[in-house]
DNA sequence: ACCTGAACACCGTTCAAGT
DNA sequence: ACCTGAACACCGTTCAAGT
């Protein structure tokens, strides 16, 4: 709605592009007449403001990434346990970023610990941060027990369950995508939040 | 080699096209008249034999994996669902390698899908990777779903869920590791296995 | 700097016409 | 049934030209 006035041109863009996802759904197509079209400026112009397409898909899917991002409370016991991890999740995954910001986190991990020569400091490195991650999220689990009865013994399992489910979903970010990540993203949290929260989860 | 003698135009055609990919790659772009002109068939006849490009990709795809993933024994209701679904998944970890093998294996899917320019043709031959296997793994779900009793309509989303688990374990099968990651990684598949064959799962 | 719109080189699909 | 090739309706990108 009133992606004419008002707006820069980028902005008018962005907003049809947006629309267009809005309307048709995630698997719209979003192609460069269409978007121009829609927001009353030519292809040239598109162009001028997104040199490529691609550019202007990671713009769009940043910014809905970014709309949808979490003010994530543990604690507060008004919200399901369930929705509360996903959204503690959900911010571990803003660090990794989307489109181009996502695939240079990739790459630089690849970098610092897989093309790197497989030294003790490397290994040193890595496990640090991954364990200070694993801490992290058996903290939330330990908070979460509290209301759903979780096997205490179990946690450290399923915090390891949760970081490979993260790693899976920085890759993700980082790889090629249908427009439907954000979707396809937020299932795969809530999957696995109920998975790991399920009482009954057979060891 | 020897694409254009003693074959029918169908296995011609499939032949141009894998010759395609074995020369520029997974990324190459497949396109109706490159693997037609190789072919040695016209757009029209190709067409006839594939009424879609998708399905031409698809029959590709399919075969290579064949031929490279020996099926295991989804059928076999003599064991328990979770261990049949655990030894796919398994087999399909195999690919990736251990060590340097699965450094080298994450290095070669970064050059192609993530450092590469993000052009249509990554894009496209990523996600023709992916949706393989996403079929893939419907299918084991589909034929465990005898056994287990899911809801038909949610195997999508608890495929698309397995995809991401694998993701995570062949990165971390690449990153340096604690003590024993086959431990870890058992442990990882089967609460994927759970969660997901789990009839009650919310949804 | 911002914008236009034609032009280019692709793409997948359709279809009347041949054998 | 199998095959041809032109035609159609797209696609993303480039660029000389305007303001």
């Amino acid at each position: 709605m009133n992606e004419r006035r008002e707006m820069t041109t980028r902005e008018r863009i962005l907003a049809s592009a947006a629309a267009i996802i809005g309307e048709d759904g995630v698997t719209a197509r979003l192609s460069v007449r269409a978007v121009a079209e829609r927001a009353g400026v030519s292809t040239g112009s598109l162009r001028h403001h997104f040199p490529t397409q691609q550019e202007l898909r990671d713009e769009v899917l940043r910014r809905v990434f970014d709309w949808m991002l979490p003010t994530s409370n543990i604690d507060d016991s008004t919200v399901p346990a369930r929705d509360r991890l996903v959204a503690c999740l959900r911010q571990v995954l803003v660090m990794t970023g989307t489109g181009p910001e996502a695939r240079e986190s990739m790459v630089r991990i690849m970098d610092s610990f897989v093309t790197a020569e497989q030294n003790e400091s490397v290994r040193a490195a890595y496990l640090a941060v991954q364990s200070d991650s694993q801490r992290r999220m058996e903290e939330w689990l330990q908070v979460l027990a509290a209301d759903v009865d979780l096997p205490e013994d179990d946690i450290p399992r399923r915090a390891r369950f949760l970081g490979t489910v993260l790693n899976g979903l920085a890759m993700e970010r980082a790889l090629p995508t249908a427009d439907s990540l954000a979707h396809v993203e937020t299932e795969a949290l809530f999957v696995a939040a109920d998975a790991v929260l399920n009482p009954a989860l057979p060891s």
